[in-house]
DNA sequence: TCTGGGGTCCTAGGACCC
DNA sequence: TCTGGGGTCCTAGGACCC
């Protein structure tokens, strides 16, 4: 049996932790350079604001509502997900956290130890209230598909309060027959189109669709959605805790970038957050791509990018930033306002079995990567980082509507007036 | 005043080789 | 007269997720 819990529209819930005014209040939070809304909370839902539609479009609407507006705080939601997570944890020795909110729990090997998964559930849910006051919802089910369709049941289908559990053929078909078709992990908009044109409108109409037929008619994703949604697990455990293929550390600039220099410490700071997310799982890279671009929502859209093949695969930042020192120059170009940039990682191999090369010596320091990471998990990433990184004040965000970070700084925790 | 997120994986199609 | 194979690698763009 696996589990899926997440939060209910994590960012505006972490908004609502620290700040009891806004608790009864419609919320949203904005994506980096309060962009566009990449979280609603059930009060905003109920006003149909729509999420990820920018931001200076819906501007108009949200204060027809008075709708509170929220920047993004990374930082606090960075700390209330691990104190969420940890507190998951207690509930199985075996946790995958897939994204910042939401995590999956395996119970193999102890499923006889529950019998009762709705109220195991229950108990999970009032456990992270008490502990973070973050409400969570949590969907049971033999496959990992399974578990995201019951957890969906469980924050939005009517009857069910925040838990669901598929454990059998009927609770199976009545949440699939409940649920839309786009609504499946793995089905999104394009697909869900073309999937209503052939008469399949729920989850259960997929699940009845022959697999190796619809591999041929779409792809193997939802030939391997299609299988899940039968209870027959395609993404095993270890494939749904599978490392990284690729890598990428991308950000938009809070104004357009025109020198060198700014853009030249952007790349810089991406090779570090590329080789420390390399590091933090066990790989190496060969090649590495950059590119920068300018507003597509602009004339002269300019756009350009470079693939970096190492002689030896490699997680160490200054290698990669080495290597971005010779690209650089095919991507800058003056007269260009860039407005975004970034770097990845491709074709990844395991750490493990670092292969050597007989007339490259690789030009990895390992031990200092280790120091580095050591230092900066203890004291923040930004702790120590790469000296072509200085002035990356250039990707001061615009957030106009930061909230404190009440967790991790000490200026900012919360006073209590008597 | 101006404004449009970030990350990962897959696939179709082109270039090139023998 | 009209036609013509099979494989690998690369890249851009599509699709999906949160």
């Amino acid at each position: 049996m696996f589990a899926l819990v997440d939060a209910v529209s994590f960012y505006a819930s972490a908004e609502k932790v620290f700040d009891p005014t806004i608790r009864k209040r419609p919320v949203v939070v904005l994506t980096n350079n309060d962009g566009c809304i990449c979280a609603v909370c059930p009060i905003a839902k109920k006003l149909n604001i729509p999420k990820f539609e920018p931001y200076f479009k819906v501007k108009a609407q949200l204060d027809k509502y008075n709708v509170v507006v929220r920047s993004s705080n990374y930082e606090l939601y960075a700390d209330l997900s691990a104190r969420m997570m940890n507190e998951i944890s207690r509930f199985s020795d075996n946790q995958y956290i897939y994204s910042i909110d939401e995590s999956f729990l395996n119970f193999t090997g102890f499923n006889h130890l529950i019998n009762d998964w709705n109220e195991y559930g229950h108990t999970i849910r009032k456990a992270v209230w008490r502990k973070t006051k973050i409400p969570v919802g949590v969907g049971f089910g033999p496959t990992a598909t399974l578990a995201k369709a019951a957890n969906h049941a469980a924050k939005k289908l009517p009857g069910f309060d925040g838990v669901a559990v598929i454990n059998n053929e009927l609770s199976r078909k009545r949440i699939l027959k409940l649920m839309s078709v786009e609504d499946v992990w793995g089905v999104g908009r394009r697909i869900s189109k073309k999937l209503k044109l052939m008469d399949i409108h729920t989850a259960l109409d997929l699940a009845n669709q022959p697999a190796k037929l619809m591999r041929k008619q779409f792809s193997v994703v939802l030939e391997r959605t299609i299988n899940e949604l039968n209870g027959t697990p395609c993404l095993s455990w270890d494939d749904v805790k599978q490392k990284k293929k690729e890598v990428y550390s991308t950000r938009s600039f809070g104004e357009r970038i025109t020198d060198p220099h700014s853009l030249r410490a952007a790349f810089a700071a991406h090779c570090n957050i590329v080789a420390r997310k390399l590091r933090k799982q066990g790989s190496l890279a060969k090649r590495i791509v950059i590119f920068a671009h300018s507003s597509p929502f602009e004339d002269h859209y300019y756009k350009r990018s470079f693939i970096y093949e190492f002689p030896v695969a490699s997680n160490d930042v200054s290698v990669f930033s080495n290597a971005v020192k010779h690209l650089f120059l095919n991507i800058y170009s003056p007269n260009v306002r860039f407005q975004k940039c970034g770097v990845g990682a491709i074709e990844l191999e395991d750490e493990m079995y670092r292969q050597g090369d007989l007339f490259n010596l690789s030009q990895d320091k390992p031990e200092l990567m280790k120091c580095l990471d050591t230092i900066n998990q203890r004291f923040g990433n930004d702790t120590l980082k790469l000296a072509s990184e200085k002035q990356t004040s250039f990707w001061r965000m615009r957030r106009e509507f930061l909230s404190p970070k009440y967790t991790t700084r000490w200026s900012d925790i919360p006073r209590i007036k008597c």
